[in-house]
DNA sequence: GATCCTCGAGTTCG
DNA sequence: CTCGAGGATC
C-alpha cells in the first residue's frame, strides 16, 4: 500500500470532519436547528479524536475538538460562567468504558479501588443557576462552555426551578451556590405540547430534546411558561460552603435544598457500573424521559478533580451513549405499496442507515395525508426513528437541511401495479385501488388467506404465492385447493418434498374452524375478533351469507358499515362464485359447539393487555390462558384496562399503564391471580 | 356531539 | 408499533 497516499487520504478526512463539525455546531448552539443527531455529530467528533490522537501534529487550535460549542447567538445577553462548564467524553460500548478505565487508572492508582455513581444523560439543554444567600438570581445556558446566555425571566418560569432554597425554608442558605443542571421535557408532555400545536396548525417539533431547547430560547418568557418544562440538578459548579467530597452525598444534599435530582446508583465497582448501565439501556423505554444515554462519574469528586481534564473533556467522568433510537438520512425516493384491500400505502426509500443495531433502508409513510401533514419532500434529509424497537418510521423533514432540490411529492393518479385510475372516499385519508383483478391485491389477499390467524398454511410464504400469481396458476384464494403436483413442480425451485410439504399443508387447511375461514375471506373490517363473533352467530357461510344488515347490526361491535361490508361482500358475484369453489373444495366448516369448558372465572370482568416476552407464555398461549380463566385480552392500554402483564423487553405500553395508574403484572402474578390467590 | 375504546390494516429487519 | 376509523358510551 501507498503509506503517502493513505496519509493523505487521511488529512483529507481530518480536514472534512472539521469543516462538518464546525457547521454542525453552528446549526445546533446558533441557530438552534440541528441537521443531525447528536448521535451522529458525537460519533464524528471521536472519528476526529482518533485522527488526532493519531497525529498530534495536525492539530489545531481551531479544531472542533478544542473547544465544546459554537458562540452564542447576540439576541440574549452574555454571561461568563464562574468556572468552565465541561462537557464528557463519550464511549460506545462496554470496551470503552473500560478503556478510559486503563487510561484513568494510570494517571492515578487510586481509581483500582474507587466507585462510581451511574446517571442517565438526559437530552435536554444544560443550564447553570446562581444562587445568592438562597434566592435564584440568574439562569444561563450551558454556550460554548465559558460563555453562555442569560435566560433567568425564561428559567424563571419553569416550575421545577427553586426560587429560593433550602426550599423548605429549614436551615440556612449558602451565600453563594451555582448548581448545573439539565433542562427537559418528559415524552408525555412532549407528545401533548406537539398535538396542541399540531392542532393549531403550528409547527410541531421532532423531539422533547429541541423542544426543550426551542422553549427555553424564547424571547418572550410568557411563551416558556405555557411549556411544560421539567428540570434535574446534578452537580455544583461553584460554592462558598463546604459541600460533600463525594457525588453521591453531593446528590443527597442538592435535594435537600429542593433541586430535583436524577435517579442515579450508587456503584462499588467499574464492572457493577457497566451492568448497571447495561440493565438502564434495557429499559429505557421505561424511563419518562429521553436519554441518549448514561454518565458514569468517579464518586470521590477530590479524585475527580485530581484527574483532570483532557482538552474539555473531564477524566473523571464518561458518558456511555445509547445505540441511536433516532437518526437522520437521507430520503431518496418515495414509492407506494397496495395493500389487500387496495388501500395505497407510500413508503420512504432511505440512504441506509443503522438505528439501534440495524440497517434501515425503508419506512413507512402511513398515507399520502401524512406527508402532505409534515411537508416530507423526496431529498429531504429526514428524521428517522425506530417506534419501541421494531419499525422504523420518518417523524419528520429538517427543514434547514434543505438546498431546494428537494421535490414536493404528487401522490400517484392510478394504481403502480395495475394502472387502475385511484380513488378516495370524500373526507376518508385512504386512496384505493378498486380494481378487484388487481394482480397486487390479489397476492397480498393469498397472503392473508394463508397466514396464521387465518388458514395458517404453513411454508406457503409470500414468495411462491407471488409465483404462483405470476405463473396464472391462481386467481382466488380457492385455487389453492385445486393445484396439482404438476403445477407446483414446474415452478423454479420446486423439488418433490418441498411440492408435497406445501399440497400437504393447503390440505390440512381445509378443517379450519369457521372463525378462521371468516377472517381468510378478508371482508373489510373483519379481523379476527370479529370474525370469530360472528362464527358465534351463524352456524355456516350459507348463513353468514343470507344475514340481512339488522340482523348483523345487533351483534355487539357490529354497526352500519361493518354490516353493510359483510352484505355487499357476499352479493358480489365474483365472491358467490369463490364460495362455491371453496365448498366444493371441502372447505365449507360448520360452527363448532363453543361449549369448551372454562377453567374458572377467576379473571372474569378483567381486561388484560400483554407487553414484552413472557417466560414461558408465547402470546397466544397466554391470552388463551386468561381466556380459559374468563378474562379479556385487548391490544391497547386504556383506564379500562385492568392489569397490564408484563414481560421482557416491554414495549411503550407500560409506560402508558403507568401513566393511567394501570397495575402491571408479570407472567407469575398472572397465574397467582387466576388460581385466585394473592 | 364529543370522547374513549377497540379493531383492523400495513409494516421492518434478520 | 402506528395510524385511521368504526362503534360504544356518556
Amino acid at each position: 500500500m501507498d503509506t503517502k497516499s493513505e496519509t493523505q487520504s487521511l488529512q483529507e478526512r481530518l480536514e472534512e470532519l472539521r469543516r462538518e463539525l464546525n457547521y454542525h455546531n453552528y446549526r445546533y448552539h446558533v441557530l438552534d436547528d440541528p441537521v443531525i443527531s447528536d448521535y451522529e455529530y458525537d460519533r464524528m467528533m471521536a472519528e476526529l479524536r482518533e485522527i488526532e490522537a493519531q497525529h498530534p501534529e495536525w492539530i489545531t487550535p481551531d479544531s472542533p475538538t478544542q473547544r465544546t460549542g459554537g458562540q452564542p447567538a447576540s439576541r440574549f445577553q452574555k454571561v461568563r460562567h464562574p468556572h468552565a462548564i465541561l462537557s464528557l467524553a463519550n464511549a460506545f460500548d462496554a470496551d470503552g468504558v473500560r478503556a478510559w478505565f486503563e487510561r484513568i487508572r494510570r494517571v492515578d492508582d487510586r481509581v483500582e479501588h474507587t466507585d462510581y455513581v451511574v446517571e442517565p444523560k438526559i437530552d435536554g439543554l444544560t443550564v447553570v443557576l446562581h444562587y445568592q444567600n438562597g434566592v435564584f438570581v440568574q439562569g444561563a445556558t450551558r454556550g460554548d462552555g465559558v460563555i453562555g446566555e442569560d435566560i433567568t425571566a425564561n428559567l424563571r418560569t419553569v416550575k421545577a426551578v427553586p426560587l429560593r432554597i433550602p426550599a423548605d425554608g429549614k436551615g440556612t442558605p449558602p451565600g453563594y451556590l451555582v448548581v448545573r443542571g439539565e433542562v427537559y421535557m418528559t415524552i408525555e408532555n412532549f407528545e401533548a405540547l406537539n398535538k396542541r400545536l399540531m392542532e393549531a396548525g403550528e409547527k410541531t417539533y421532532l423531539n422533547p430534546r429541541n423542544t426543550a431547547a426551542g422553549s427555553l430560547r424564547q424571547l418572550d418568557p410568557t411563551i416558556t411558561a405555557s411549556r411544560p418544562l421539567d428540570l434535574f440538578v446534578y452537580s455544583i459548579v461553584a460554592a462558598d460552603v463546604e459541600v460533600p467530597d463525594t457525588q453521591w452525598e453531593r446528590l443527597a444534599y442538592l435535594r435537600k435544598l429542593g433541586f430535583p435530582t436524577p435517579p442515579a446508583e450508587l456503584c462499588p465497582d467499574l464492572e457493577k457500573a457497566i451492568t448497571t448501565c447495561n440493565i438502564w439501556a434495557e429499559k429505557r423505554n421505561e424511563i419518562p424521559f429521553e436519554a441518549d444515554g448514561i454518565v458514569i462519574k468517579v464518586n470521590d469528586m477530590r479524585l475527580q478533580a485530581d484527574l483532570g481534564v483532557v482538552g474539555k473533556d473531564p477524566r473523571g467522568a464518561i458518558a456511555y451513549k445509547f445505540p441511536a433510537q433516532e437518526v437522520t438520512t437521507q430520503l431518496l425516493d418515495i414509492r407506494v405499496n397496495v395493500g389487500r384491500t387496495g388501500v395505497l400505502t407510500p413508503y420512504a426509500v432511505l440512504e441506509p442507515v443503522e438505528i439501534g443495531g440495524v440497517i434501515v433502508k425503508q419506512a413507512t409513510l402511513h398515507n399520502f395525508d401524512y406527508i402532505k401533514g409534515k411537508d416530507i419532500r423526496v431529498g429531504d434529509r429526514v428524521m428517522v426513528k425506530r417506534a419501541g424497537d421494531v419499525i422504523p418510521y420518518v417523524i419528520g423533514p429538517i427543514e434547514g437541511a434543505r438546498t431546494g432540490e428537494e421535490q414536493v411529492y404528487t401522490p400517484p393518479q392510478v394504481c403502480p401495479a395495475c394502472a387502475t385510475p385511484v380513488q378516495n372516499i370524500p373526507g376518508e385519508v385512504y386512496w384505493y385501488c378498486v380494481n378487484a383483478a388487481c394482480p397486487a391485491q390479489l397476492v397480498r389477499n393469498l397472503e392473508h388467506f394463508v397466514s396464521r390467524g387465518a388458514m395458517d398454511i404453513v411454508g406457503l410464504g409470500i414468495r411462491i404465492v407471488e409465483q404462483l400469481v405470476a405463473e396464472g396458476m391462481v386467481h382466488d384464494v380457492a385455487d389453492l385447493y385445486y393445484l396439482k403436483r404438476e403445477d407446483l413442480l414446474s415452478l423454479e425451485g420446486f423439488a418433490e418434498k418441498k411440492a408435497d410439504n406445501i399440497l400437504q399443508s393447503i390440505e390440512n387447511s381445509r378443517s379450519r374452524p369457521l372463525e378462521r375461514v371468516i377472517t381468510a375471506l378478508g371482508i373489510m373490517g373483519v379481523g379476527e375478533v370479529t370474525a370469530s363473533d360472528l362464527a358465534r352467530h351463524f352456524p355456516d357461510l350459507d348463513a353468514l351469507a343470507a344475514a340481512t344488515s339488522e340482523q348483523l347490526q345487533s351483534i355487539d361491535g357490529i354497526g352500519p358499515n361493518i354490516a353493510e361490508a359483510i352484505v355487499d361482500w357476499f352479493q358480489n358475484p365474483r365472491n358467490r362464485q369463490l364460495l362455491e369453489k371453496l365448498k366444493a373444495a371441502g372447505v365449507w366448516p360448520r360452527a363448532q359447539n363453543n361449549d369448551r369448558k372454562p377453567v374458572g372465572d377467576s379473571l372474569a370482568g378483567m381486561t388484560f393487555v400483554v407487553t414484552g416476552t413472557l417466560p414461558t407464555f408465547s402470546r397466544e398461549e397466554a391470552k388463551a390462558f386468561i381466556q380459559a380463566h374468563g378474562g379479556k385480552v385487548t391490544d391497547s392500554v386504556s383506564k379500562k384496562t385492568s392489569y397490564l402483564v408484563r414481560g421482557e423487553n416491554p414495549g411503550s405500553k407500560l409506560q402508558k399503564a403507568q401513566d393511567l395508574g394501570v397495575p402491571v403484572l408479570d407472567e407469575a402474578g398472572l397465574r397467582a391471580l387466576a388460581e385466585g390467590k394473592r
